[in-house]
RNA sequence: GGUCCUGUGGCCGAGCGGCUAGGCUGAGCUCUGCAAAAGCUCCUACAGCGGUUCGAAUCCGCUCGGGACCUCCA
């Protein structure tokens, strides 16, 4: 098996995937806060972790992929562990039941996730269907000294847990640091340390979402429903936790203090954050407000404002979006997304997405070149070789920018054989066949986006007919008509290529 | 204010001490009836100033930009 190196957040480096039980993978993600539509930043990191998930199982990993869906207990106010539970709040407003506003996104959520061609995890566990997990946690927790009861609310003592652990070991800042360096909050009553956060919170009158628990009618906190599903489908200590890196500090952090606080050991082995979206340089975020949907992209229209979902194909659009010169489709957005690596910031344009959709459109041209190629009995080029450098990348910590590169060589090789200036033999086609599979279908997870309905079978018909006439309009050297039938193809949408074997055509 | 990350050619974006990715755009050439497509060639950059080194985009220091986190956020 390949050795694929990972950047493991803990130590700030890459090292070498070992896992605990191979070939079996132990994989959480932290999924959505379902309260609204999914932005593309959101997209962004799901798409990234389908990327690894791909890879893992390319290599022969049993992976086990579990990404959780936040349906209760993150509140407005987490510091203070005040505020309305997001998703009651939605519920409230809209007057529906809570599990009607998570039905709701959680459907336009994988809607989406399906356009980008994301695999479904193997398990997407819920933080309401959770609830005896997560006391039953909060109780060791208490058992162990790490957490205090006050009026019904159970809190996480961080100082406590900070004598024998280190409270900041992912996000490298020091407990004092933190303890000295925060900003002003209120609501900080009840709990004995600032840094301090609720296991448990018990229900004021108006909250909807309410469970029995030995302390209070009341609701799970935020951090509890991650530690306690991950430990309860993947184990006390597993593989990879990933999520993106604005979890580091607080979230993440926060996991494994209870999980350590629950168990006495380390969550998780390697610790993988994915960078931010960003949108004229600023983090594209729910709070900021800077966002815009899959659905506004894919089709460059704006949401209508009575809209009642951004589910793709639900959603009421309006006119062309100020944000975008076009429409980029799925597959389009998701090799720009490829084009930078997962710990970089990836800021989004029109120019940057139109360069990207360029480069995708010839990756797949020469696909379809290469099942006509034509083999010689020599090779110029060394064709296992780049097999191995992409390889190379994917083991690099899934450098996708890299791996990119060396397909456009593998583009260049079969442009150039197709033009007989290079030669390849057979096996070097059916090895670039396999790369084309493996790296550009199976583990980038990118697909041929036209429909191989009827109604392009026909087209293809129906276009081959005018092909036919214009070739023999060239052939009586009329080329009056050849022109013009070439340029109302073109104002049709139809882009003709000529060639020495004849002439093909795609869509514009 | 504190902690951390970052600054690469017209644009996007790799790079982790030597062999100077890749894409998009632009120019020229080849092919072509003319185009388009494709191929080839060219435009060879690392914010600034110092330092370490035989050698630095890459390490160190300072300066100036940009960003994230310290409140919820993927």
């Amino acid at each position: 098996m390949q050795p694929l190196f990972i950047y493991n957040t803990v130590t700030r480096k890459k090292e070498e995937f070992k896992p605990i039980n191979p070939p079996f993978v132990g994989f959480y993600v932290c999924g959505p806060t379902l309260y609204s539509d999914v932005h593309i930043g959101n997209c962004r990191t799901f798409t990234s972790f389908d990327i690894m998930y791909r890879y893992l199982l390319h290599l022969g990993y049993k992976v086990r992929y579990v990404r959780n869906i936040t349906d209760v207990g993150h509140l407005e106010d987490e510091v203070a562990g005040e505020g309305e539970d997001r998703i009651g709040k939605q519920a409230r407003i809209k007057q529906l039941e809570p599990m009607e506003i998570v039905q709701r996104y959680s459907f336009g959520f994988r809607e989406v996730m399906s356009l980008l061609n994301t695999l479904p995890p193997s398990i997407e566990p819920t933080a309401s269907g959770h609830i005896p997990e997560q006391i039953e946690m909060i109780e060791n927790i208490i058992k162990n000294g790490f957490a205090y009861v006050e009026d019904g609310n159970v809190y996480f003592n961080v100082e406590k847990f900070a004598e024998a652990n280190n409270y900041g070991i992912l996000s490298g800042r020091s407990i004092e640091d933190q303890l000295n360096n925060t900003r002003d909050l209120d609501g900080q009553q009840e709990k004995k340390g600032r840094l301090d956060f609720a296991l448990w919170k018990k229900a004021k009158p108006e909250h909807i979402m309410r469970w029995k628990s030995p302390w209070s009618i009341g609701f799970p906190g935020w951090h509890i429903e991650c530690s306690a599903m991950s430990q309860k489908y993947l184990g006390n200590t597993f593989d990879i936790h990933g999520g993106g890196m604005d979890l580091i500090p607080t979230h993440h952090t926060n996991e494994i203090a209870q999980s350590v606080g629950c168990c006495g050991q380390a969550p998780v082995n390697y610790w993988v954050h994915t960078n931010m979206l960003t949108l004229n340089g600023q983090k594209m975020s729910r709070s900021l407000g800077n966002v815009f949907l899959p659905v506004e992209l894919f089709t460059g229209k704006k949401l209508s404002s009575n809209s009642p979902s951004a589910t793709p194909s639900q959603a009421i659009l309006e006119d062309k979006h100020p944000l975008f010169d076009k429409a980029f489709s799925p597959m389009a957005v998701r090799f720009f997304m490829m084009q930078t690596h997962y710990r970089s910031t990836l800021d989004f344009s029109n120019e940057a997405l139109t360069a990207s959709e360029k480069g995708f459109e010839r990756i797949i041209d020469a696909f379809k070149t290469l099942q006509n190629l034509t083999s010689s009995n020599s090779s110029s080029e060394d064709i296992k070789a780049l097999q191995q450098k992409c390889y190379d990348a994917m083991n690099d910590d899934f450098n996708t920018p890299v791996l990119i590169a060396n397909l456009f060589d593998a583009v260049r090789i079969i442009n150039s054989c197709n033009d007989k200036k290079l030669n390849l033999t057979q096996n070097d086609i059916e090895v670039l066949k396999t790369i084309y599979n493996d790296f550009v279908f199976n583990i980038m997870g990118l697909k041929l986006e036209e429909a191989n309905n009827k109604a392009n079978n026909v087209l293809d018909n129906v276009v081959n007919v005018l092909l036919n006439m214009r070739n023999q309009a060239k052939t009586d050297k009329n080329f009056t008509l050849s022109d013009e039938i070439r340029n109302k193809l073109i104002e049709a949408g139809i882009q003709i290529k000529d060639s020495k074997e004849g002439s093909t055509w795609k869509l514009n």
